[in-house]
RNA sequence: GGGCGAUUAACUCAGCGGUUAGAGUGCCUGCCUUACACGUAGGAGGUCGGGGGUUCGAAUCCCUCAUCGCCCA
């Protein structure tokens, strides 16, 4: 092959264009369900179609594609399943306000279908780009199979679960307090909302007692004046001396006519803070709504949905706004003379992710999964997914994750499963107020598939696992709750309605349970737990084996990438700038266990004008595949006349021996980092041994020998194996590029491998993955090992004393023994490696007047250098190597001479240390006398 | 307020009880040596956040303080 007809540098552009189109037509990555290898199978986390990928995705994936890639060439039959979610809320409220800003329309003016319509547009659009990503990326995913959170198979799936949750009772409809966006009128889960410290007031009101003669009056604090108007009791601390005798007397409520009774509670008030009297208002503020519970108080809602006030709050207040109404009170109070006084405070606010605004505490219809343990006892769905992980039928890694999984659901808090939004499954829920149990019983009685149950405040629920008509039901109106489910509902059935459940399907037989799941921390809670909880549900079993927890990805500052923040960076610009293969490996030897991992980002001006962020750490991935193919030319280069035959390996020079042997243990560790998720070790090692090892010594050691007809054959045999290794090892990482080398490796060595050469698949794609060999060699190490010291010694020496660099020197080495018979087999590698004359090795080696002189630990390397050597400076150089000795040797004395650490350490340590000090005091004994002479 | 994690070379990170604490990038000094300047050869650079403790021995285990990040209230 003629060196011109590869590129110097590696293309990525070209072998991203060329292979990707190739795995596809072969159908490498469909999986099927019908064949014999065993089963592997990983589920997408399925990317919100809010947005295009950034940076975290593209590790993720990154990620994921390594384990699958690695699997399939181990022989798995794997499936890895794409697709993506409709992320209700956020979708919504990016079209929303897409709406907003461009036509001035909100989502009541277009109406639910058109809206509706619209986000499908946007979900096409985006869905598109991202799988569009991913295949830039490089993942092998399985297409065919690809699902989205709203599409029929997966919402067939939604329906069902809902059905057979609501026959089951684990779901059920009741008033709680939420978290209500008023801007998209809609609750939002707590995950959603986030807490700013703002600068309010504390304003104190004095609320009369009812009937008092002396005008006794309590005074409550407050920052929310406006609420006062819905406030059912004032609670003092049970056994504060100040208001104990008030218990159970009434209040008169100002500016409303009500009275409202005091009642003691220990856990609301903190006699300490404040007056020591607190409002209760259990229709607007969580605790209070606790309070509320524990004391039986009614509760009043004041609100509308839109963040007006209603009828409630009396005919004065009723229609308007929050904002005003708590002006109105504040200043009908202080009209009253109720106002006692207002001061500055800070007031922690709640606001809503999706929106920016405040959240209000609101009293709604809502639908909940049960997540608590059964009456009679018997382990609820949190207790049930508890279980899973603490028996290690799920591993999560890294482990401390099971803490906060466990913590979490450890509370055991009903899960509020209703969105008041148009995007998304619609509660398959019908109302009848009108009808009896009788008229249902006629109408639904044989079907399976409706069930019913009676509404708290009267009327009929009917669950239908396909829609039901409005004259479904003769003679009465049936109309569907309004409502949407969350997202994480049909999330948490991806694992398994991906592929294809309610229906027993092949694919659901061979691959659930799934092998790994993949994904950041944020969402343990939201959605590992619950999809470990919905497959225990659906499919008695849980969803995956293991649960891998990988790094969060933040900038130079350790701030989180987002586009608000702008420095998000997309992964296709990356792969413009650096190819697809650069990020994957940067990105997998960043994924390190404990750390998050940051990414300095900086900006950059492309030549068509885009300004996009980058960052340089991804030159680590480009320069090593640029390494890797440039090695890879080199062998290709020298393959010609390559002629396939078994290998005697003991019988090859003890190069081969050692790089055979270095292959053989990087293969192993390599193939146990992965098995343990330990994604950065692998690729570091990689880099280590194949640029490390490979391309700095034995490509050195072996040049000679390809050039040579007479060794040439076995040298080539050798080349071509570990480059063949090489390319497997590394294809789950950087599979453009092997694949890429892979093609013309074929053409040249179509056979290869040693001890026993085979035919080459036709794709790295799947290639065997490698197994140790068994061809360790210690003899081999050592020997290498004692040339590269040597050599690095003899470098060393000719950089300090600044040798011209095409001076032939002659360096001699002082060694005996088997130190001398190792050195002198690499006689000529010194040579060539050193750009020595030649080289001379043994025990009585002359050392000429002139010579600069290295003492090592087994050996002294003594570099003649006639008229080079100035005396003074030798003499510099030899006394602060004697005080680095010094160094090691005075503490280490100082060690063994202390009674406590020989008699209490290991044996082994104390003899380790003793032989440690022999040899550096004869190195010092060395270096003195030369230190003499000289 | 509670929990988890981090703090090691200029930067990004390894190391998690026993040699003189490592890597990549960056920096300095030679080299366009017929695979690679996205390279090569050599080198400088760290009292492992502070303070206590356990141990023969601590970057590594424990306590505490500080700073930062994340999760949950």
């Amino acid at each position: 092959m003629n060196i011109n007809d590869i590129p110097k540098q590696y293309d990525p552009k070209d072998a991203q264009d060329r292979w990707y189109q190739i795995w596809l037509e072969r159908g490498y990555f469909h999986a099927d369900p019908a064949g014999e290898k065993p089963p592997y199978c990983i589920v997408i986390p399925p990317p919100n179609v809010t947005g295009a990928l950034h940076l975290g995705h593209a590790l993720n994936n990154t990620l994921q594609d390594v384990l699958i890639r690695w699997r399939r060439m181990q022989g798995y039959d794997c499936l890895w399943m794409p697709g993506t979610d409709h992320a209700g809320i956020a979708t919504q409220a990016v079209v929303e306000r897409r709406l907003l800003e461009e036509q001035k329309l909100t989502r009541h003016d277009v109406g639910r279908e058109a809206l509706v319509e619209k986000i499908w547009a946007w979900k096409d659009e985006y869905e598109k780009r991202i799988l569009g990503q991913l295949r830039l990326m490089g993942c092998s995913c399985d297409w065919e199979r690809t699902r989205f959170t709203l599409d029929e198979v997966c919402s067939r799936a939604v329906r069902r679960t809902f059905f057979n949750l609501f026959r089951a009772g684990k779901i059920f409809r009741g008033k709680r307090l939420v978290n209500w966006d008023v801007q998209l009128r809609t609750a939002v889960a707590d995950d959603e909302i986030y807490y700013e410290d703002k600068p309010g007031k504390l304003w104190t009101i004095k609320y009369p007692v009812a009937g008092s003669e002396t005008g006794e009056a309590l005074h409550v604090a407050t920052t929310r004046p406006e609420t006062m108007l819905g406030d059912t009791a004032v609670a003092v601390h049970p056994e504060d001396p100040r208001y104990k005798h008030l218990i159970g007397r009434e209040l008169e409520l100002p500016l409303t006519g009500r009275r409202i009774p005091i009642v003691g509670d220990a856990i609301l008030v903190d006699p300490k803070f404040g007056t020591g009297c607190v409002k209760v208002t259990p229709a607007h503020d969580p605790n209070d709504y606790q309070t509320g519970q524990r004391h039986g108080l009614p509760m009043i809602n004041l609100l509308n949905p839109d963040g007006t006030y209603n009828e409630n709050a009396g005919p004065k207040y009723a229609g308007l706004d929050r904002v005003v109404v708590r002006k109105r009170v504040v200043a009908d109070l202080e009209a009253a003379g109720l106002l006692v006084k207002d001061e500055p405070y800070n007031v922690r606010l709640n606001y809503s992710d999706r929106s920016k605004t405040p959240i209000e505490p609101y009293l709604s219809d809502q639908w909940f999964v049960r997540m608590a343990d059964d009456p009679d006892g018997a382990p609820g769905f949190a207790q049930k997914a508890i279980d899973a992980v603490a028996s290690g039928e799920v591993r999560i890694t890294p482990e401390r994750y099971a803490k906060s999984y466990a913590d979490w659901l450890g509370e055991k808090r009903d899960w509020c499963i209703s969105r008041q939004l148009w995007w998304g499954h619609r509660i398959p829920i019908w109302y009848c107020s009108t009808c009896t149990a009788e008229d249902l019983e006629l109408a639904f009685g044989g079907r399976s598939d409706v069930a019913w149950t009676e509404a708290e405040s009267g009327g009929w629920l009917v669950c239908a696992e396909r829609d039901l008509q409005a004259d479904a039901l003769p003679g009465h109106a049936l109309t569907q709750d309004a409502d949407v489910l969350d997202t994480w509902f049909s999330s948490a059935l991806w694992p398994h309605s991906t592929l294809g459940w309610p229906e027993a399907t092949p694919e659901l037989a061979k691959f659930y349970p799934t092998s790994v799941l993949s994904t950041a921390r944020d969402i343990i809670t939201l959605w590992v737990a619950r999809m470990v909880i919905f497959g225990q549900f659906n499919m008695r079993q849980v969803p995956f084996r293991d649960v891998y927890i990988h790094p969060v990805i933040q900038d130079g500052q350790g701030k989180r990438m987002s586009k608000s923040a702008g420095n998000g960076v997309d992964p296709v610009d990356i792969i413009e700038i650096y190819g697809a293969d650069a990020l994957r490996y940067t990105l997998a030897a960043g994924a390190t266990e404990t750390q998050d991992l940051r990414m300095p980002v900086e900006k950059l001006k492309l030549p068509d004008g885009r300004e996009i962020n980058t960052s340089d750490r991804f030159e680590q991935g480009r320069n090593f595949g640029n390494k890797i193919w440039n090695v890879a030319r080199l062998v290709m280069m020298n393959l010609e006349g390559y002629e396939p035959a078994p290998v005697d390996v003991a019988a090859l020079p003890v190069e081969d021996r050692w790089i055979l042997a270095e292959l053989d243990a990087t293969v192993a560790a390599t193939t146990a980092d992965l098995d343990a998720f330990r994604f950065a070790e692998a690729a570091k090692r990689l880099r280590e041994f194949s640029w490390g090892e490979f391309c700095d010594w034995y490509v050195e050691f072996v040049k000679g020998r390809l050039r040579d007809p007479e060794s040439r054959p076995v040298a080539q045999r050798t080349a071509a194996a570990v480059l063949d290794a090489l390319c497997r090892l590394l294809h789950p990482f950087m599979p453009f590029l092997t694949e890429q080398i892979w093609a013309p490796l074929g053409e040249l060595a179509p056979v290869r491998g040693v001890p026993l050469p085979s035919p080459a698949e036709p794709h790295a794609c799947v290639a065997a993955w490698p197994a140790p060999k068994g061809l360790e060699d210690a003899e081999a190490r050592a020997t290498v090992d004692q040339w590269k010291e040597k050599i690095q010694a003899i470098r060393n020496l000719r950089a300090e004393r600044n040798v011209p660099k095409d001076a032939k020197i002659a360096p001699r080495i002082v060694a005996e023994g088997a130190v001398a018979d190792r050195l002198r087999l690499g006689e000529e590698f010194i040579k060539s490696l050193t750009g020595a004359g030649s080289v001379a090795v043994g025990p009585d080696q002359a050392r000429p007047a002139d010579s600069a002189v290295a003492v090592l630990a087994d050996a002294e390397v003594v570099l003649p250098l006639e008229g080079l050597i100035d005396k003074e400076a030798e003499r510099a150089k030899l006394a602060k190597s004697l005080a680095d000795l010094d160094k090691q040797i005075n503490p280490l004395r100082g060690k063994l001479s202390n009674e406590g650490f020989t008699s209490r350490a290991p044996a082994e340590v104390v003899a380790s240390s003793r032989a440690k000090l022999a040899e550096l005091e004869a190195q010092r004994a060395s270096v003195a006398s030369l230190l003499e002479t000289t």
